[in-house]
Order: C-alpha cells, then structure tokens, then sequence
DNA sequence: CCAGACGTTGTT
DNA sequence: GTCTGG
DNA sequence: CCAGACGTTGTT
DNA sequence: GTCTGG
C-alpha cells in the first residue's frame, strides 16, 4: 500500500531523538516510489541508539542467490501486520527484527468519479513521524546492501478510508511513546498484535498529477503541494 | 525501477 | 523490442 | 520429488 | 528454512 513516501533529512531527524541517539547521513526524499529500493531512514531493535539508511525491500536470510535477492525484494515492499507471525517469509524476522521507518508523509490515491487523485498524507505538526517494518539481513559477496526493511500495512482509519478507497488500507503508524515497546525484543507477539492499529491523527490534502508523470521528477518540493480540487472530487 | 513475459494448446 | 506486474 | 516460491496490492 | 505446484 505505501508504495510511495517522503522521507526526512538528518537535521529533520534529529528533532526527534536526544543528542546520544546517532543519526547517519541518509539522502532524503520529497517523494520516492518503493520499486527504486531507496535506503531509507530505520531505527532497527538491535541498534535503537541509531538511524541509518536500510534498502526499502526485504531479503530474508535464507535467500540463495542474487537473482532470488532481486525478485524477492519487490515482493516485500509492504508486510501485512495481521499475518507477520505467520507468513513464511515474515515470521523469522517479526519477533526480533522489527524496526521504526521515519518518513515526513506518505502518498496514495482516492478513487473518484473522473478518476484517480493523488493525495499527500502527512502529520498535522508537520514533523517526521514512525511507521512500523520489520528487517532482515543478507550477506552475500556481490550484494552491497545487507539490510532490507517491509513496511507494515493495516487497516485503514477514518482518513485512510476515505483516501485509499478501493484498498482500506494504511501503513502501521506508531506514535512515539510506543516506539521503545515497538523496538523491545522480549514483548510477546500478542503485545506486538495489539499496536498494530489504525492510527487516527494524521491529515491529507489533495496534489498535483507531478507524482504520476513519467516526464517530471517528481522528487521535488512541488510533489507535495496543496491544490484545490472542484468540489465535486473532495470528500 | 526492472525482471520476466511476450502464446497457444495434444505432447510425453 | 515492448509491455507489465510487483 | 524438487524447483521455485515465500508477498502485497500501483498511477509510472 | 519451509511450503507447494506441477
């Protein structure tokens, strides 16, 4: 579902933590679609005192060649939270490997009557804030990137009904005073199930169609700005 | 973005 | 070569 | 048996 | 590593 973010620069990042948590140089993004497997800003369990850059695309462990390295990757883009203890694929990572993914906003698309708008979500103060992943590493001697990272998907909330109008889908938002227990490797999977809820709390505005242009960059400012809709296409 | 398909249908 | 699913 | 998947959900 | 479609 969040196949499309915004991520934070480090001194955005920053306003987050206390001054002992590390924040490495990340590039940042006014918009990036998950297919390029950006690295992208992760706070992981085993390292909570620090943020650093994780391929957006999860490779589990057991992966046995590049070639199965690249096609697993886009299929893990995105982790259903109500099957992460289950699936195949999830379940080794989801009780130790869990992880925060700070993005500025998120974009998706309502579906209307002339069509399909593109909408930026993003928090009302208009600071970073948390979504839930889960990671794994691979090692592997022509493979340059060890961790990869899901974010997790759950239901949709009031918003995110409106908006993604065809899925009822969100990611997995968690506000900051669930981080440490996000992060916390000896919760058991049931207190992990109960954060993952709807989160009600951010606020959306409908953009431009630069998002979707396969002739503009749309990791611009621009992608993010407001524009007035005809009445008839607000909900 | 980019890996993989792209097609039809009686063979072994 | 081009399309498309992920 | 064993190669290939293992997942999620799209607007480019 | 484990599951499954063929």
């Amino acid at each position: 579902m969040p196949f499309d973010i915004a991520t934070p620069s480090a001194p955005e990042l920053k306003t987050l933590f206390s001054s002992n948590v590390r924040i490495h140089d990340i590039p940042s993004y006014f918009h990036v679609n998950a297919y390029n497997h950006p690295d992208i800003p992760v706070m992981t369990s085993a390292n909570p005192d620090e943020v650093k850059g994780v391929m957006w695309g999860l490779v589990p462990h057991s992966a046995r060649s590049v070639g199965e390295a690249l096609s697993t990757r886009k299929k893990t883009l995105n982790a259903a939270a109500e099957t992460l203890f289950s699936a195949e694929l999830f379940r080794n990572y989801a009780p130790h490997n869990r992880c925060l993914i700070f993005v500025n906003g998120f974009f998706e698309w309502r579906k209307g009557e002339n069509g399909k708008t593109p909408y930026y979500i993003y928090s009302p103060d208009h600071k970073p804030f948390a979504l839930g992943g889960v990671y794994a590493s691979w090692d592997h001697p022509d493979w340059a990137r060890p961790y990869g990272c899901s974010i997790i998907t759950t239901e949709a909330d009031r918003l995110m009904t409106e908006i993604n109008n065809t899925k009822f889908r969100m990611p997995l938002v968690l506000p900051q005073d669930k981080w440490s227990q996000w992060l916390d490797t000896s919760q058991h999977p049931e207190q992990i199930m109960e954060l993952m809820l709807p989160f009600e709390g951010l606020t959306a505005h409908p953009i431009s169609s630069i998002i979707s242009d396969r002739e503009m960059d749309s990791n611009v400012p621009e992608v993010q700005q407001e524009i007035i809709l005809p009445p008839d296409d607000w909900f």
